[in-house]
Parts: C-alpha cells; structure tokens; sequence
RNA sequence: GUGUCCGUAGCUCAGCUGGAUAGAGCAACGGCCUUCUAAGCCGUGGGUCGGGGGUUCGAAUCCCUUCGGGCACACCA
C-alpha cells in the first residue's frame, strides 16, 4: 500500500507539472511533501516552489499560487493556500483519509509494503560471555538487537539471532584454574583419570560467577597465576578431557542461567553458537590467507592489510594470529563469519556491540572483504551503542562502585513496579506482580530504545519506571484505557466482530483528524525503522500516537454516543489504534496487559 | 598526536536529505475526576541551539575554524 505522503506528494507533481514546472530533472522533488511544522497553519506543506524558484527565474509565490490553483478541487486536500514567501500550505480531505485509513486497515500490516526480495539477516547480539554475569552493559546489546530483529522480521525479511557466546578465550582457563584451587579433588583434574565424569555440575552459577572475577583480578597481579590460567586454557583448547567436560558443565550451568536472564526481557536468540563452534575453521582459513598472499608475518604476527587510500587516519592491519601463534578474537570472528556464509550464505550481517569497537570492525570487515570470504552481495553491517552512564554521567555504577547485575537491576525494578502498582490500585498480589512485571519490562526496554542506539545515555531507573511522560508505562496506559473502553462495549452488547458494522467513518472532530493522520503515517515509519535500524523511532511514533489517542479520547465520548453509525466508527478507531499501538510495542519487545 | 562521536530549556532528550514562531518529558506553578482508567488532559514560566566565521532569499541543520567533553588508535574482547 502506498505510503500517505508518497500519495499526497504524487498529486502535488502532477500539479507542478502541470503548472509548467515539471519538465527538469531538477524539479522531480519540488512536489515533496512533507507533515507541517506549523500545526496552527497546515497540517502538510510542501516546499517546492521556493526550491524551483531560482530555477524557473520566478517569485515563490507566484509559483505556489500556480501550482495552488491546479489543485482546487482536488479530492485529495480539503485546503491548498499558498502563503508568502512560497509555501504551500495543505489540510487534508477528510474523505480521503477515511479511505486512507479503511484500507489501512484491511490490508496485510496495517499497509507496510513486503519486501520485492527479502533479505535473510544475520544479527549477532548480547555480547554475553559464558560464566561472567550479564550487567548492564548487556541490557542494551539484548534489547537493541532484539528489537532491530523484531522489526527487520515484521518488515518481511528472514532474521537469525545469534547470541555468539564468549566460550572460549583466556576467561575459560581463569575459571579453571579457580575451580582448581577451591576443588582440587575433582576428577577433572586426574590426568589418569579414564571413567565417565559425572553429570552433575560441581558449582553453580552463583559460584561460577564469583570464581570468574576473583580469578581475574588475580591474574593481573599474579603473573605466575596467569601462566597458569593459559595453560588450562591451551589444554582446553588442545582437548584435554577433563578440561573439555569441566567446559561443558560450565556452558551448561551458564547458559541455562542466560536464558533465564534474556527471557525475562522478551529476548530470544535462534542460535546459541559461540567461539568454540568454530575452532575447527581456524587452521584451514589461516592456511588459506597464507596461501592467498594476503596473509603476512609482521613484528611477530600474521597480519593481514586492511589499508585504504581513501582512509584519512591510521589503520592498523588486521591481525590473525598473535605472535605466539594463537588465536585471538578476530581469528574466531573471521571464521565465524566463514561459516556463516557457507551455512546461511546471508544477504546481510548485522553486528551489535559497544561503539567503542569501531576500529576493530571496520578491520575485521575490509579483511573478510578483501580475502573474499564475503562477496560483495553481502553487506556488513555494524551498529555500536554508547555507554550507559549512571546519573552522574559516568558509567553506571551501583551504589558501593560495583558492576550492576542486570538480574538485580531487572529484580529491583520489578519490584518497585510492584510497590508502585499495590499503592495506586486495588489488586491482588497475584494480578499485581504479572503486571508489575510486563510495567517494568516495558519501562526498561521503552528506557533504552527511545534513546538512539548509537549515544550515551543516562541510565535512570526512577525515570524510567515513573508514572508520567515518554515512558513504556505511559504507552501502556494508553493502551489499556483502550482496551478498557473496548471491554466496555462488549458488555453493554456491541460486538468487535468486523462483520458488526464497524466501519469507520470520516473525522467528527479535529482531535479525531490528528489520531487518524498519525495512524496512517505507520507504514513509512516501519519501513525507515527498518532500514535505519532505528527502534527510536517506533518509540517517537507510538509516544506521537498515543498523545495523539489521549488527547482526542478527553475531548470524545465514545460509549455514550447517540448515533449508531458515528458509535461504530469510534470504535473502528480504536480497534485500529490499539492494534497498531500493540504491534509496535510487539516489536520493541514487550507487551501490554489487559488491566493496569 | 591522528581519527571519530557529541555539545539544544535547571535535568533527560527529540528535531539535523536547510524553510515560517526550535519541540517533548521531568522538575516549578495554575486549572480539570457524580460521566468510557487522573499512570490522564489543558494551561503558564523557562533558550546567545558551546563560541566565531562562511554558503543561502532562509542555517540548530551544510562548510571552515575554535573551545569543551567522550571514545578508539595491532598481539584484550
């Protein structure tokens, strides 16, 4: 279905060209119209006339008063004025919205165009790291990636979430070697030992995650301890059996608890691989850069160049081995995206990781482009988010200068949710926590994603879980008051079916315009959602929306109105509001409850 | 040092393919619940869009410069 504007702007053109001013190339954008700036004058405005008149050699405004007049009568706009110095100033016929909005909602996704091709999409997000907490640093790369997946999935395109675990590194033989130390006894560590190991983990997470920092802090003291840690590490990596099934429980142990973490926030990943999947690659891709030529030893290191004449700062080459000769993190990345291409061969790779890793990707592509272990239909795509910093503006710190779990910090919230809920509203303790609990995940996730991924942001519970303003609970609200009324209507024995008669009818009020205008801008909003990766602005839209819905439900009575047929089309307007509100919210990530 | 991002109301942020009087939320103040959820709505106050220069009929938006801040700059991930 064609996007509002495009269909508005289109009936402009032609106005222009009728007016003479359609033969240059130039003047093919001199019909765009755009929602107006000045809500008191118009309610879309185009621009055209000013941007042609140096063009054409002619005043603005007599352009605009051209182009004006070949657009009376027009079904499209109930008023076109044009106005010093040379806008155009547009209302819109009611008519025409009304048609506009029926077909809206009889099409497939509210009028969101399906893709000609769709795109199979890759997204690595979560960043999460076997045995190591998720803080909340990770809230954003969860809910971003989760929400980027979402959209690019209503969109029409095939999205695979990959959550690509940290399994394999140095961290693995830290917390070996802490097992060690606090369990020496533990079969594991017998050499000689040839039997089953047993099934059951021998910590739990609780303990893996206090080994994990302890035992790094100490290796960065110690350095015979981290001499230790390497070894356990080698060993893993080489195979030892022990070491392999102390692994196992701890991806075991660990994953399980991750899982717990993400779906508390709604995130869900189609592949739990991580750097261990791809061990196997390393030494036939390392051989082949070698072979090709675009691998060399440099200081010590096989390295490959990545420099571009074009760049304007330093670019350091892409190192593939270190000068020990182990691996490290772009060695696994560039397997991992080998493997991604022989087995999903994507049309696009979206990476989601902090922005200060920047560089890092910008070499791990050129390489994987330049080695052709990706061909040029496929497209690498990074999207680095910023800090989250507490409300000092530095990064988010717990009270005593801790990390924040991100378990406590759901918890916490949660809980205040709660509180929040009991005080306000007669509710049982049952009912209050399943709402507490889909409140905070809305005020949390509403938190994040209406910031834009790629800035710092303040991270600031209070605010984000308040009552009032740009919050998850507000658009909630919003939503319930409709579902609210709605449930009313059904009990005083209307009926929602859609062979009930609800059709919906042009605007009786100005409010009325305002909520259907907005409603009808959903189609271009998702589709720029969509190729901006820009969850902010499903977030700007349904906050637009819902103001737009509660302004126009205080000035409305719908339940008590008299005529039959005016009464069936607010409720159409509803129906049509709270669908397209849900859908939205559904691909930020989160839910609305039947009462709040 | 090189590169990069950012600087908009007291605070948190939109707006940035150039358009008319720069917008929200919070905080402050004042109204609105015998009527569909007041977690709401309406209103008031609050701004050299970091500074300077340029391009343009027109700049928060584009270009240059300058100040302030964040981040990155091969054997971490």
């Amino acid at each position: 279905m064609k996007k509002l504007l495009d269909v508005i702007s289109g009936e402009m053109q032609a106005a222009f060209e009728a007016a003479g001013y359609g033969e240059a190339e130039a003047s093919s954008q001199l019909g765009r119209i755009t929602l107006s700036n000045r809500p008191d004058l118009c309610e879309y405005q185009c621009n055209g006339a000013m941007a042609g008149a140096k063009k054409f050699r002619k005043a603005p405004i007599m352009i605009a008063n051209e182009v004006a007049g070949k657009l009376q009568g027009s079904r499209f706009f109930s008023q076109v004025e044009a106005v010093a110095p040379g806008f155009l100033n547009l209302k819109i016929s009611e008519e025409f919205l009304k048609k506009y909005l029926q077909e809206m909602s009889a099409a497939e996704k509210y009028g969101l165009d399906m893709p000609a091709k769709p795109q199979k999409i890759i997204i690595d997000y979560g960043g999460a790291n076997v045995a190591k907490p998720l803080h909340v640093g990770h809230l954003r790369s969860a809910v971003i990636g989760e929400s980027i997946k979402r959209i690019c999935r209503y969109a029409g395109h095939e999205v695979i979430g990959d959550v690509h675990l940290g399994d394999w590194g140095l961290q693995m033989g830290l917390i070996i070697i802490g097992v060690k130390e606090r369990h020496p006894e533990l079969v594991y560590f017998d050499e000689s030992y040839e039997g089953e190991y047993p099934a059951e983990a021998p910590f739990t997470i609780s303990e893996l995650e206090e080994i994990y920092p302890a035992s790094s802090a100490r290796s960065k003291e110690d350095p015979e301890y981290k001499a230790q840690a390497m070894e356990a590490t080698y060993k893993l990596q080489t195979g030892v059996r022990g070491y392999r099934a102390l692994w196992r429980h701890m991806m075991n142990v660990s994953v399980a608890d991750l899982r717990k973490n993400y779906s508390s926030l709604n995130v869900e990943f189609d592949l739990w691989k991580g750097e261990s999947d791809v061990q196997d690659l390393i030494p036939e891709m390392v051989q082949y850069m070698k072979d090709s030529g675009y691998a060399y030893i440099s200081e010590g290191a096989l390295v490959v160049d990545v420099k571009e004449d074009t760049d304007t700062k330093e670019m350091p080459p892409c190192m593939i081995l270190k000068s020990d000769g182990a691996s490290l993190y772009n060695t696994t990345d560039l397997a991992t995206i080998m493997e991604r291409m022989r087995l999903y061969h994507p049309d696009q790779m979206i990476y989601l990781t902090d922005k200060r890793q920047e560089l890092y990707f910008q070499q791990v592509f050129r390489c994987a482009r330049k080695t052709g272990l990706v061909g040029p239909e496929t497209e690498l795509k990074w999207i680095g988010f910023g800090t989250v910093n507490g409300k000092d503006g530095k990064p988010f710190k717990t009270r005593d200068g801790g990390v924040m779990r991100l378990e406590t910090l759901i918890r916490d919230t949660k809980e205040e949710m709660f509180k929040k809920i009991k005080e306000g509203r007669e509710m049982s303790d049952e009912e209050a926590k399943t709402v507490a609990d889909m409140v905070a995940v809305s005020a949390l996730l509403y938190g994040d994603l209406s910031n834009q991924a790629s800035k710092d942001y303040i991270f600031d519970v209070d605010r984000f879980t308040s009552f009032e303003g740009d919050t998850g609970p507000y658009i909630l609200y919003t939503i319930v008051r409709i579902k609210s009324i709605l449930a009313k209507y059904v009990e005083q024995g209307g009926s929602l079916a859609e062979k009930e008669g609800l059709e919906l009818q042009a605007a009786a009020s100005d409010a009325q315009k305002q909520l259907m205008m907005q409603l009808a801008g959903f189609n271009a909003m998702m589709e720029s959602a969509c190729e901006e990766t820009a969850p902010h602005k499903v977030c700007a839209f349904i906050y637009d929306l819902a103001n737009a819905f509660n302004h126009f439900y205080h000035e409305t009575r719908i339940l008590a109105e008299e005529d039959e047929k005016q009464k069936k089309s607010l409720i159409a307007l509803l129906i049509l509001t709270r669908d397209v509100l849900e859908t939205c919210i559904d691909v930020l990530g989160f839910k609305a409850p039947e009462k709040m």
